[in-house]
Parts: structure tokens; C-alpha cells; sequence
DNA sequence: CATAAATATGAATATCAATTCATTAAATCT
DNA sequence: AGATTTAATGAATTGATATTCATATTTATG
């Protein structure tokens, strides 16, 4: 081995121009990938979607993928990371410039509006990871999750014409919001001690409150 | 072949007997592989749980599911579907046991918590398959997911100290109420031209106003 | 009890798609 | 320009598991 190799004399620009380069040209392939995955996984879902989809989409060969993302997995979540960063960034900023906690909620929900209103794609990715309503899963397309869906609307249609239910939202949209309530109260009752020891009369007329009241303080 | 062989004239009785002992087989078997599958899936979820898994469970090999089911997607519907009818002939037969829009809502609130305590294993698939606050999702294990929802949980908390917001319900769970308040807010908004046309603020309004308030009519 | 019919078995097969890697092409350097 | 390094390709490999089916076992029948 002589000195040299050691490469102790590298001009320091011409190295890091060289990185910059090569590091920006990362970035450009990943952003690519990551544009055509991002639609991709939103109109298949993570199961049916194929890296070979994904890579045509994108305009390269299969193994292109794995030059710039370690695998599948990786690839779902540097989106899914990348995206809530930004929404997560975006909040902090507006919500920073505004005092007191109404105006705060009220900003909170404007830009996560505007954010999805942006990322389609991305809501749909979201949705389909997170979300009870989405069209697409295994079982809203069943009869049964259509049977169930009338049902709960149809009750809420009752209320909203009996008087016990505002009617300026839709009844779809209230029964979805009152399953997602039950829902939630389910989880944590069984993760935490404290719900799991409250009957489930109490638990019932708690919800019950929430979803008629709201969570305004009284 | 003789006349023997056409079966003209086999008594009515033993044949029907004997149709349904075979059938009261299947349908023991079949409950056998519903209950195991049930388990598995509840534990695994659907992509993870293998027929091999579900057969050990149920005490039979592999190939015996097959003999009572299509396949892994039949038999994934085939649970949900008994049980979601299940809790609709429950819901049914209690609502109609009450008068009136706010009795009904509260019977169905109850009743639902109730099958779901009963059900525990469907109670995961469901939510598996359906709701944005499974532990086990891919991504909820993430630390992207864990910072989204502290960030949200803080800004609740915050409004919960300034008083905006009842402090007789978890930070967490409200959080997750006005998280699928929003959602549901952008899927219909994307179904329908109604929402298409009304423009941010004014959703980001409504949404305000139903999570304080609730949907009592005023 | 012997025979036939119905059930169950689980190893072998089929399928599907993620991942790899030998080869080719492009870019950079001397 | 030729040599060398870097990047891209996509067919072949691998792995995983759903599904089948020839064989064995159990149950019913005469």
C-alpha cells in the first residue's frame, strides 16, 4: 500500500461537488420512485401493489427500486414518514402563529383539510392504513358492509327528522362519526384499567353525551 | 342399469334424516374453523394468518378447510358476515323494542358495546380491517405514528386546560373523535359535489362546530 | 363382518411476487 | 479516445403459502 491510496489529498470541493452530485441524483430517482409508488399504493393498496407496478409506473426496470429503497416496506413508509413530516411541520407553523386554544383547533383542522385537499393520493394511502370508511377495503365492497351502513343510517335519518338530530349534516357522515366514537371507547376500555371497570350502562351514556353535546366544556 | 339404481322409491324420512345429519356435520365442522379462524386472524390479521395456522388451531389439517370452505377470502367473509348479521338482528330486535328517535340511539350505543365485549376476537378483525386505531397496524407500530398522535393529544390537552374543551374524556380518544370527524368530512367531499363546491373554511367550520357541539339539533 | 361411501390427511404442486445478480449501458475520469 | 467507475436492466432465483389430490381413515350399510 502506498501513501496515495490513503487519499489524503483530496481538494475538499471537488470531493463534495462529486457527493453533491451523486446525492442529488439520489434524490431525484427516489423522488420519482416515491411519486409513482405514492399512486400506486393509493389505487391498489400496500398488498396488491407490485414493486414491477411500481417501477413501470415509474418508468424504470424492477430492480431499479431496490438501488434506492431497501424493500417494499421501506419504500411504503419513507412515504408515509415523508408525508406526515410535512403535515406535521405545516401545523406546527400555522398553529405557532395563532393564541388560544379555539383558534388553534380552528387552524388545526383548516390545514389538515388543505393538506389532503393537496396530497390526494396520500389521504387515499392514509385511509387505506388508518381509516374505517374506506371504499376499497376487502370488505366495503361486501353486501354485508352495505347492510350495515343503511342500517346505521337509517336510524340516524329517524332522529334528524324526529328533531333529535341536527339536519345540516349528512346522515352518512353522523353515523360514521358515532361509530368511530364507539369505537374509540371500545379500544381504550380494554387498554386501560381505568374504562375496563366502568360499566357498560356509564360507558354508553358517556358516548351518548359526546356524540350529541360534543366535547365543548359546558 | 337397473331400476333399482334410479332410487325411485327411497322413504322420505330416512333420506331427509340423513341429509341432515350430514348437514348438522358440516355445520359443526364448519364452526370449528369459523371459531379457530376467528382467533387467528383476530391475532394476525388477514394477510399474516395462514390456512395452516387456522387448521392447527381447529384440530384438522390443512386440506380439511377446503372441504368446508372455498378458499381464505371465503372463509375471512364468511366470519364477518355472520357476525355483522348477528349484531343487526341484535340492534333490530332491541330498537324496536323502544319508542322514540333518542331511546333507540341509546340502545343501539349499548347494544353494540355489549356484542363487542361478547366478541372480542371479531371485535379485532373488525377494526383490523375497518378502524385507524389498531396497535398492530403496519403502521402504528412506527414512531411517525406516535409522533402524530402526541402532537395531536398535546393540542387537546391544551384546550382542555384553557377550558374549550370537557376535561371527563381522554385527550386520546378525543383526539381520535375529531381525527375521523375530519376524515369522514374529506371522503364525502370527494364523493359528492355538494361538500366539492363549499370551500375550505366553511367545512373546516362545520367540522368546528359538530365536534364542540355535538349533533344534538339546537 | 365385508364392502362401500364419506371424510380427513398432509405432502406435493401451483402461484405469485419480492428480491437478487450477471450483464449491459451510461457517465466520469485520465 | 480508452479505461474505469457508477447506474440500470430484467430474467432468474427464492420464498412463502394457498390450493390440490392421491392416499388413508372413519363411518355407514347390507
Amino acid at each position: 500500500m502506498n501513501i496515495n491510496s490513503l487519499n489524503l489529498e483530496i481538494p475538499q470541493e471537488l470531493a463534495s461537488a462529486s457527493l453533491d452530485r451523486k446525492e442529488r441524483h439520489r434524490l431525484l430517482r427516489k423522488a420519482d420512485i416515491i411519486r409513482a409508488a405514492q399512486h400506486v399504493f393509493a389505487v391498489k393498496g400496500f398488498h396488491k401493489a407490485t414493486i414491477q407496478d411500481i417501477a413501470l409506473h415509474a418508468q424504470y426496470a424492477t430492480g431499479t427500486v431496490y438501488l434506492y429503497f431497501e424493500d417494499k416496506n421501506s419504500l411504503y413508509f419513507s412515504i408515509v414518514e415523508e408525508k406526515i413530516n410535512e403535515l406535521l411541520n405545516i401545523l406546527r407553523l400555522k398553529i405557532g402563529q395563532v393564541k388560544g386554544a379555539r383558534g388553534k383547533l380552528e387552524v388545526f383542522i383548516y390545514e389538515i383539510l388543505r393538506f389532503f385537499e393537496k396530497n390526494q393520493d396520500f389521504f387515499r394511502i392514509f385511509v387505506q392504513e388508518e381509516s374505517p370508511w374506506l371504499i376499497k377495503s376487502r370488505l366495503a365492497k361486501s353486501t354485508i358492509a352495505q347492510k350495515r351502513k343503511d342500517f346505521f343510517i337509517e336510524l340516524i335519518k329517524a332522529a334528524q327528522s324526529e328533531g333529535v338530530i341536527r339536519k345540516d349534516a349528512e346522515a352518512g357522515q353522523i353515523s360514521d362519526i358515532l361509530e368511530s366514537i364507539i369505537i374509540s371507547f371500545i379500544f381504550n376500555w380494554w387498554e386501560e384499567k381505568t374504562l375496563r371497570e366502568k360499566d357498560l350502562k356509564e360507558i354508553a351514556g358517556i358516548i351518548m353525551d359526546l356524540f350529541l353535546s360534543g366535547v365543548k366544556k359546558k
